[in-house]
DNA sequence: ACCTTCCACTCAAACGATTGACTGTTCCTA
DNA sequence: TAGGAACAGTCAATCGTTTGAGTGGAAGGT
């Protein structure tokens, strides 16, 4: 068995196409881009498209890119892809950059070299980029700016990026908070983010204000925790079962610190939702595989990795916007709440 | 607060640094690139890295990309985002990526357009393809090795294509199975992988050796299941769990079937590791948050997806490769094996 | 018979960086 | 004191597409 050595027989240009099918290069370029004011004999077409399949003809993406100045590609940077989180947001972003012919970029914001994406940006690899990482530090944010590109937070505030697509995570806390009160609890915990992340902030407020609205008083000694990741999780809940007064149900920030959270209680031999309910936000398909199947709100983050790739989209840089994407935002009750006892 | 109009003020170029720097922009060319052969003065190097310090200058990828014929992006296919084994392999890659200066661009295979897959390769937008998905229909597979572009698939075989990474599947069943047998259990199960699976098979193929070794023999019967996914591992669980004589152990082929497959358990109220030992190939974070936590076998993601980028950087693309990592193949015992009854 | 319009193309200048081949000084050596 | 090396750069072609501007002939109107 040969292999058959395609050792780049010196790649096919549109020239090449042009001659095959004894016609201008100019003419092959505008058919392939489907230009309307192009005036051509169809059997002169035929031969170009019959040309282009012979040859198995690529335009060359870096020449039409350096002169059309744009790339069709857009960057998304994340802080971690083991977080399942971020994966549906990267589906919802790569969906709508393939319903528009772009490509997705995504990589984690490596912490030590957030320069290597400011040159992405600058360096027009990307025509714009996508910013789900609250790990990018602000001189990078501002060296991104400064490229005039379009820069996009999804997710999340930053300082200095003034556009950004948001879900309603007060609101999402609201339910939680809401569905833990119609189950009759009043001492309801709240398991909380990063104390620097914005996302985590709006989610406090939602827990406080729907505390009020439900007639109780929020309790700080009852917020605990700093952090998105299962270790995070799991340390606060060691911190709440280790009170004098227990609460009888915890709202965890996020779906990453529950999974640490329900370990922790397993470990302390606490039956969920017997002696403890729980409730998280984002839904995930793991949240129904977890040990009992967890109660989530669910957060429309395909939907926002989708609305930040529209947003990139959109031309007009200048313009801030600041949108919220809320229309899925839904309580998903499965075996983790339960009255208390 | 007036926003900063950096309203693209004609991108600045080469020559742009060259004319502040009173020099030639080859020069200003050399200097970039680090070219060894070049003579120059310091005082005119040092006014040239003021010029690009200056004007904030970052040469355009595409003229780049179009003098050089190299794009310095590599692609990543992968079936699903929310998988975490591919968070693992993906970040194995990216850093590799990462420390040879080059992007990475990882997708999901879309079944329904491989063809945008290919045409990033034959257009040079990467240059060179990772296949980490079995998702991909042959003819794709095929046009993607006839651009004469680098290709190598990573944890699996594909037919047509001649590089490739393995694990060493097989061994990663025998040392979970030996696991099993050392504890005293003879009635072992495998939950398997889907049948067209190049690496389920190779699992499977291990299984039966480890039962041989053991002195077992294996039995048709207690092979069930046809994914890696957790709908699949619940559905073959509960096979397993419907027999008249059920087995005290069982393999599951991969983590994300397992976590189907403990969840099947519980629902039908099988005592893990009591009523039955579970071990799953695939090591991840989330192992060690199951209920109960579930032991594995350690597969070296990242460390294929290194290898997968090493293998692209090679040059020689007309060499095959077949290689084999294997060094942290291992067993990590956790709650869901114990010896039987 | 002359002018305009339409048709079906062709021409050539960009886009921005890279790189092999030169050029014009000094300085040294035989 | 002629010849060559070392120095410090300059020149210009090239990568492959896109796109505004042109061109020559046929058809149509007056």
């Amino acid at each position: 068995m040969t292999v058959p050595r395609n050792q780049r027989p010196t790649r096919v240009t549109l020239a090449d196409v042009a001659a095959l099918a004894h016609i201008d290069p100019s003419v092959v370029s505008r058919v392939i881009s489907g230009d309307e004011r192009l005036v051509i004999k169809d059997e002169t077409r035929a031969r170009v498209v019959a040309a282009i399949k012979e040859l198995r003809y690529h335009p060359n993406a870096a020449a039409r890119s350096l002169r059309t100045a744009q790339s069709g590609t857009f960057g998304l940077l994340i802080p971690d892809f083991a977080n399942p989180i971020y994966a549906e947001i990267i589906k919802g972003a790569e969906q709508a950059a393939d319903e528009h012919d772009a490509l997705l970029l995504t990589g984690t914001a490596l912490e030590d070299r957030p320069e290597r994406y400011v040159r992405m940006l600058a360096s027009g690899r990307v025509e714009g980029l996508l910013l789900a990482s609250d790990r990018i530090p602000p001189d990078a944010i501002e060296a991104m700016i400064a490229t005039g590109r379009a820069v996009v937070s999804v997710n999340q505030r930053i300082p200095g990026v003034q556009r950004m697509i948001l879900a309603d995570d007060e609101r999402a806390s609201r339910i939680a908070v809401r569905h833990l009160i119609e189950l009759g609890h009043r001492r309801i915990a709240h398991i909380r983010g990063p104390v620097k992340s914005d996302t985590a902030r709006r989610r406090l407020n939602g827990y406080r204000r729907a505390l009020r609205t439900g007639g109780l008083q929020p309790d700080a000694a009852l917020v605990v925790g700093n952090g998105y990741t299962s270790e995070a999780g799991a340390e606060a809940m060691r911190e709440l079962l280790a009170m004098p007064e227990r609460p009888t149900a915890v709202l965890v920030a996020n779906v990453a610190a529950a999974i640490g959270a329900l370990t922790a209680a397993r470990s302390a031999g606490v039956k969920i939702p017997d002696e403890l309910s729980v409730v998280a936000i984002h839904d995930i398909a793991l949240a129904a595989n977890l040990a009992p199947a967890l109660t989530t709100v669910r957060m429309p983050l395909a939907e926002m990795g989708r609305a930040g790739i529209l947003a990139l989209l959109d031309e007009d840089v200048g313009a801030d916007i600041k949108k919220v994407v809320r229309d899925t935002t839904e309580l998903i009750v499965r075996d983790s709440t339960a009255p208390p006892r």
